[in-house]
Parts: structure tokens; C-alpha cells; sequence
DNA sequence: TAATATAGTAAACGATCGTTTACTTTTCAA
DNA sequence: TTGAAAAGTAAACGATCGTTTACTATATTA
């Protein structure tokens, strides 16, 4: 059964984005599949093993994302220079599909959420959590917003970015979570 | 020495915002005080106690904060129901010195980052987060924008809010953190 | 100053941690 | 059909966890 592997990773997501690392046993993620904690080191080599397998599966789920939809990668680190050519409502389109991704998507909202909790507890975890969700995204938008002529790309790339992290959050305790997306459009457009 | 049990205070408080409250045990508290352990159930019946006792201190220096300023307490809760005595400029300031204290203030801004790690463990801890920096905030706000006749109270509370939020967590990671608040002003104006 | 709380130390308690070992079951290609 | 690789179990390893105990040092006060 390679499906096992497979359940390992997200078991261990959901319960690190609920509790953080170090508080998540290799006996909580065992109960959890209904297996025993020797089994788990068949498959990883370790509680890091499956940290770290965790951070690499989310950066290739985002490359294949990015390079499916011809769109920045990572932190939107790697995105297309040809910034001009991003018209408001293609910049509004894409942003509710990114939010789309980072609340619906099973996977990328447990990894935003585990994160979170991770962001303060090393440099690396920091700078991870700044890339994918704080100066790496306000620093693209502010460049693409500068290259469009804005006087102030800074509150520009500000405005436009704080509705999303805010309702990134908001989400996750939402009574009607579907709507958020719509309002988001809404004050964006 | 009565600053004994306040430096165990604020010390536990700086581990706990940094790993969050699993990942600290008591020989890492008392290690950095340079005691022993058994010396923390001299002022503290036990790891939990010391948690609850933060989150007791918090809500009174919120309390005491907000009497001290004829202001609005712990998210917003018991805020004044004359909403229409507040002007923009009034509400500014106030939203510019509420900015201040949760980034400034050492216990306040460590208590912030804490709370950010404990959100997805408890229900309880989530209404904590949620009553100080999510949806207590926003449903104060979107009450004062009805009361004073905008049309979408909803929008402008969000719009209002969220440029604070995003910036609490960029205010962590900043090169110069001083400017913060004042940038925070230009946008709110 | 002597009596007495108060604050701190050192060591140990049982429980749980991540991990390893020895062994059994299952899977699947030769 | 058989035999080896893969996957799982049960039990134990030493380390660390929160907490307790017995004892010592330090203030405070009558």
C-alpha cells in the first residue's frame, strides 16, 4: 500500500496545524491512521523526516500550480517580470484563485495554518511564513504596482494585500465560509 | 523577593510566544531564570497555572488600559455605545495608540504572538484570538461605521482593520519597526 | 536573638517522548 | 507456488516531561 505514505503526510499536517510540531507525538499520528508507531518509521525516517517531507511536497504542489496556471511561483519569488502586462482585473482574478487555493484546498490551508503556528520558533520557519504569506507577496505586489505607474506602490501593494491576509484568517472561524471570496472580490474590484 | 514570581511571569510569556506553550517545559523556564525547577511551585501550582496567570494579567492590563483611556476593552466588547461621539480623527488616533501598545509593549506584543500559536488548539484559546485581534475587532468596528450612516459598514470596518492586522505581524519581522506606526497612520487618514 | 515562614536546591517519581529491535503478516513477482 | 521484499505489530530503549519530596538557606518578625 503506498496510500499509507500518502496518509502519513496529511494526518501529520492536519495535526500540526492544529497543535504545532512539538506538541504532536509519533503515537497521536499512529492512533490517528489506526496504526502502531513502529510502522511509521517504514515509510519516514523520522518526526523531521515527515516535517521536512511536508515542506517539500507544498513547494512542488505550488510549482506545478504556478506552472499550470503560467503564474508566480513560491512566495512569488520566480514571477514573470513582464509586470505591465497584468491588467487590475487579471491582478483581482488571480488573487481570488491564490485565495481560493490557500482556503479550500485541503492540503495548502492546514500547511497556511501549520505555519503560523511554526513562523516564530526559527529563522527558517520565518522567513517561510514572510515568503508565502507576508513581505515575499507585499514585496511582488509592490514592484507590480511601481511598474504600472503608482505613485505609492507601497500603501498600493498594502491596501490590496491586507483584505486577503485578514480574511485568510477570518475563514478558518467563518459561519459561511464560502462567502469570503466573493467579498473579497467585491472590495478588491 | 516578590519579582521572582513576576520575572517567572514574563519569562514563561517570552517562551511561550517564541515555541508556544507545549514546546517549553519547566526546566527551560526556570533555566533561563537561573533557578531550579522545583523553585516555580513555590509561586505557581504548575505549568498551567502559570498560562492561566498570564492570561489574567492580560485581561487586567487591558481592563486597566482602557479605563485609563475612556476607551473600549478587551475586543472591544464593553466599548461605549455612543459610537457617533467618535469622529474619524478620534478614531484614528485611538486605532494609531491601540497599534503602539500591541507592538510596543513588551507583555502586550509578547501575549499577541503567543496567542497567534495557541489559536488552533482550544476552542477557548481561538474566541481569545478571535475576541482580541479577528472578529472582535471587526464587529466593534463595523458597528461604529453603521451608527455613523455608511453604507457599507461591513467593507469600511474591513478596510479600516486590515491594513492594522497585516502590519501586527509585519511589525515583527521589520528592519525598521519604528515607522510602522507612522505608515499605518498615512494609510488610515 | 530566636522562632518561623518563605524561597531555593537536589534528587527522584511515574508518565510520555522519539526511536529501535525482534518478530509476524502481507504482497507480489519469478 | 514459493520466496523474498515490504508493511505492520509488540515491546522495550534511554531521554525528557511535569510534578513531588526532603532538605537547606534566607528573610522576617516577635
Amino acid at each position: 500500500m503506498e496510500k499509507t505514505k500518502e496518509k502519513i503526510l496529511s494526518e501529520s499536517l492536519k495535526l500540526f496545524s492544529e497543535n504545532g510540531y512539538e506538541a504532536v507525538s509519533m503515537r497521536d499520528i499512529a492512533g490517528n491512521l489506526g496504526i502502531t508507531q513502529g510502522a511509521l518509521y517504514r515509510h519516514y525516517a523520522g518526526k523531521r523526516d515527515i516535517f521536512e517531507s511536508i515542506l517539500r511536497r507544498m513547494e512542488e504542489y505550488d510549482r506545478e500550480y504556478a506552472e499550470h496556471c503560467h503564474l508566480p511561483t513560491v512566495g512569488y519569488a520566480d514571477a514573470p517580470k513582464s509586470y505591465r502586462e497584468i491588467s487590475r482585473a487579471e491582478l483581482v482574478r488571480f488573487t481570488i484563485e491564490m485565495f481560493r487555493h490557500w482556503t479550500e484546498n485541503e492540503f495548502a490551508s492546514a500547511f497556511r495554518r501549520m505555519l503560523t503556528l511554526e513562523q516564530y520558533r526559527s529563522p527558517e520557519m520565518g522567513a517561510l511564513y514572510q515568503q508565502y504569506f507576508g513581505r515575499g507577496v507585499l514585496c511582488y505586489l509592490t514592484d507590480l504596482f511601481r511598474e504600472n505607474g503608482c505613485d505609492d506602490p507601497e500603501s498600493a501593494a498594502l491596501q490590496f494585500y491586507a483584505p486577503f491576509y485578514l480574511f485568510l484568517n477570518q475563514y478558518d472561524v467563518a459561519d459561511a465560509p464560502s462567502e469570503y471570496a466573493c467579498r473579497l472580490e467585491r472590495i478588491l474590484s
